[in-house]
DNA sequence: CCGACCGATGTAATAATGTAACGGTCGGGA
DNA sequence: TCCCGACCGTTACATTATTACATCGGTCGG
């Protein structure tokens, strides 16, 4: 099983640019323009393993680049998250870097109540379950929000 | 199969009747207070089957309590979510009454695209197999939030 | 009955989050 | 060359939610 939580003292540079190249191969291949904002956001977006808040992007994105503004944050988002390398945490308002953006299935996330850390399952029996119990009663699913609260396994053990 | 989206004509007076009723119900049982201000703004949650936004609810209630303000909507609100009366919808951020609030399981939210109605799953299966891979990975469930965007069954025909 | 207490509500201000609208720039293709 | 479309800057504003403190009204022990 992949690891869905990071341990604590990794090599958090190998996340980023990893996630970094994933982010350019994926948008070469589909032909989307990933330019210098929307990289250095990306980049922001994984500067940590728990999620981030869009007035957070900004004020860091500021420190450099004296005219962002909220829209420049949120239109990089909305193109980030379109990718799929970006997740937005509804119950949060949050924004978090995607583990799987190869993966073209919805993620379902899970939310530590302590440390906020995110771990993120790619489950397709979990979304299939869903589509087809929805489909039971003739709606037709086309997305889905899936976000668990809970303790991660650290957390878990601590407490 | 329960239905979990009313038909278009239905006597909705009977709908709003029945939620009262299982609210005073439910919150006698549970020793909690429904205060007339709270039993007003669950009346006004079940004004219709689509979300209704929490500013909506404020000026539905201005119209008749002047002294009311944002703190009145949303302390009544949080009230109604704790009892376990309405759903926050996180994708939409707004609020819909709960139609099985017997029911402890946490619900699955069906949000139709088109004409924004809401149906609700209680679906044992769908949370049971969430919490089973969860755990998998070490990681203790203990609320879970599922918001499926997609097409009703009528939406869905006519389109 | 009194007064202390406590939950519920009133009230004002403000924080946090997100969007609209319009203009400028720049690169690629007719 | 000229136009078009994507991207970003910029200003203003809309929407959503919270903090902090005051007040009201009932309950309960004395």
């Amino acid at each position: 099983m992949r690891s869905t939580f990071e341990p604590g003292g990794h090599d958090h540079a190998l996340c980023v640019g990893g996630a970094l190249a994933a982010a350019e191969a994926l948008c070469a291949r589909q032909g989307r323009r990933l330019t210098r904002l929307r990289r250095r956001v990306l980049e922001l977006v994984w500067a940590r393993h728990d999620p981030v808040r869009a007035y957070e992007l900004l004020d860091r994105l500021r420190q450099e680049r004296r005219s962002a503004g909220p829209p420049t944050v949120y239109r990089a988002l909305d193109f980030l998250i379109e990718a799929g390398l970006v997740h937005r945490i509804e119950s949060l308002n949050a924004y978090i870097g995607c583990r799987a953006p190869e993966a073209a299935h919805p993620a379902q996330l899970l939310i530590c109540r302590e440390c906020r850390a995110v771990g993120e399952l790619e489950d397709p029996e979990i979304c299939e379950l869903v589509r087809r119990r929805a489909g039971d009663h003739g709606f037709a699913a086309d997305r889905q929000t899936i976000e668990v609260m809970g303790l991660c396994p650290s957390c878990n053990k601590a407490g």
